[in-house]
DNA sequence: GTTAGCACTCCAAACGAACGAGTGCTAACA
DNA sequence: TGTTAGCACTCGTTCGTTTGGAGTGCTAAC
């Protein structure tokens, strides 16, 4: 059997009604609802067809239809394929994020917050944004200050701007001449090293030379370890849990306890991330469909994705978390535009 | 009418026997569950007293009897007063939480959120943990430093050890000597002053001596502003949202979705937070039943909270939130092991 | 290939009976 | 006077039945 273009409006038609609804469409519903003048009995037949090719299926005999994960994927990725060129509108989000962008271009914690915030609001599904991960995590700059007399604190600067700092404390206050020599010990020694160039070697060295300040600068370098391996604990922010309640399918108690939980540890999501990071050829979206998704918990949902990249290898992953009848293609929409205001902000920042 | 001893034991085991099964409680019950050897007719009489005194309410008629906030309030009252002077046993808590402060004293954000997490696996109830406020808010340090060419870090620690970073964007790279000059000025002048203290005065005395850096000053002082104006957000965790879901009273889609939201814009909870450290005669200990509650979306919540306070004026708040019928025995004791270990962990590091 | 017609299925909502838990009241008892 | 047994009554819950409607699959005719 094949899937001729009869078919393919008819399926469309029913999973642009069963977005809109949520509820199984039936034969005479389309019959009505396309302009292809058919009666209910012809719709009849080629949905059994579409059935028995896995597009649609019965929820219980005597129901209307609704799209499978196999109906939504065809859907989606023909809906991709189409607009692969599409015009960039000012659209809401577009002039939101403009807003927040000039207003303060250093508090990234606070945008990408305010944007999963208004992605939220804008498109009444759950979302998530994650921080943007450094790849190679070079160290940039290490300062050792004197606070008081026994509390030194550590700043380091990795690449990408991370900042990291840690409180150390000291028996014996360290007069200027000794800090002004350990921090040129620490800069010349450790700036421009990743985490795995710090070896052995190089540690004992340090501390062959640090002299009397050996424990000093044990300490240190344990700070430094503890600021650079932060790949695992990627920092997401999150907002809008509350709107899967709008949705039946997923507002039960079982499915909605696992989602809060899946959102309120996102450790969980972490796994989302490196996934979409991980995928070379990305294209910049993504869509996960029902069981598609990484992720356990979401299997009744779909989950759609776009990779931004600050500077070479910084990226963060902007997600969109709603039921399978997601109105894919706004969502798709405008996570390409949030997703190309957020490269261009850097972009923008450089030609300064 | 008077709350004689007998209404007062009926009192008690209507709310215990609710507290156990959340179901209307009705007289026969009592009847048998007390050893008070009186028959269903004469409990009857005493709850229809009850009733009146407004400790208890029926639901509708031909239903048993439920505690009122007033009864919850008489019953919380009087425990507390009974077990002023409780033992402090090593509960599952203390053990838990010996080990994590143990282990990372400077750690103190994920000790929080650690905490959070806990409280909410061992009581079954939702969660939240506020970081430590600092009241007098005094500048103790403040460093400006060159990362490149092109970019500055402002370091600022305020009292308590609070530590904030900034990046600052300059035109001319800053030599080694100007940078020294800039950082006395800064230290000289701002050290010991709260925000409050850093007047327009100050500041443009400053922009004076600062000279061709008059500039950067500014910009400086902006990130010092930001940084100590954390007053309004505080930074809170959360954890065992999901936790609602167990109690039926809570967990319809209306509530829940609201509680949800509470949750998630944590915003809403810092009234909480402000409202019990702004309590003056604050034993430690908060009970806030149902309508009590600050929060106008925790109505239909029992919210427990514990003040902790690490130094002088260092206060943070501890809550637990659940259903009226909370055990509130339990959270209590709870709460004032997790307190004191606190309130302790601090001393500790002081005797060191 | 398309369509009208019809029997059939199945869910959802409406209905009502039966049940049971619990009350308030009254009258009797110690 | 306080306590208790008894009884009529209320009201929510449960469960089986009914009904209506939406939708299907099949067949026969166009």
């Amino acid at each position: 059997m094949e899937l001729d273009e009869r078919k393919m409006k008819i399926l469309q038609a029913i999973i642009r009604n069963y977005l809109e609804t949520g509820e199984p469409v039936g034969s005479r519903t389309i019959s009505k609802y396309t302009d292809l003048n058919l009666s209910s009995a012809t719709i009849r037949n080629e949905m059994s067809d579409l059935e028995e090719l896995g597009f649609i299926v019965q929820p219980h005999t005597s129901a209307g239809r609704i799209p499978s994960d196999k109906g939504y994927r065809l859907y989606v990725d023909q809906m991709m394929a189409q607009k692969e060129e599409q015009l960039n509108q000012a659209t809401q989000e577009v002039k939101e994020m403009q807003e927040m962008l000039l207003e303060r271009e250093d508090k990234m914690e606070s945008i990408l917050k305010q944007i999963a915030k208004m992605l939220a609001n804008n498109t009444n599904y759950a979302t998530m944004v994650s921080a943007p991960v450094v790849k190679g995590n070079k160290l940039k700059f290490i300062q050792l200050s004197r606070v008081d007399a026994k509390q030194l604190l550590t700043t380091i600067v990795v690449e990408g701007n991370v900042i990291k700092n840690t409180m150390l404390r000291v028996n014996e206050p360290l007069d200027d001449e000794t800090l002004l020599k350990l921090n040129i010990l620490l800069n010349t020694n450790l700036n421009g090293l990743s985490l795995a160039e710090i070896n052995l070697a190089m540690i004992s060295r340090l501390k062959q030379q640090a002299g009397v300040y050996e424990e000093l600068i044990a300490a240190v370098l344990d700070a430094v370890a503890d600021g650079m391996k932060e790949d695992e604990d990627i920092e997401i922010y999150t907002s809008g849990a509350k709107n899967i309640f709008k949705y039946p399918e997923l507002a039960d108690h079982q499915r909605a306890s696992e989602l809060i939980t899946t959102f309120e540890e996102k450790k969980l999501l972490t796994e989302l991330v490196n996934e979409t990071l991980s995928d070379e050829e990305n294209t910049g979206i993504q869509v996960y469909i029902g069981s598609e998704t990484p992720i356990q918990t979401m299997k009744d949902c779909s989950v759609v994705t776009a990779t931004y990249e600050l500077e070479d290898g910084i990226k963060g992953t902007i997600g969109i978390i709603g039921p399978r009848r997601m109105d894919y293609d706004k969502v798709i929409s405008t996570l390409k535009n949030v997703k190309s205001q957020l490269d261009k902000s850097y972009k923008r920042k450089d030609d300064e």
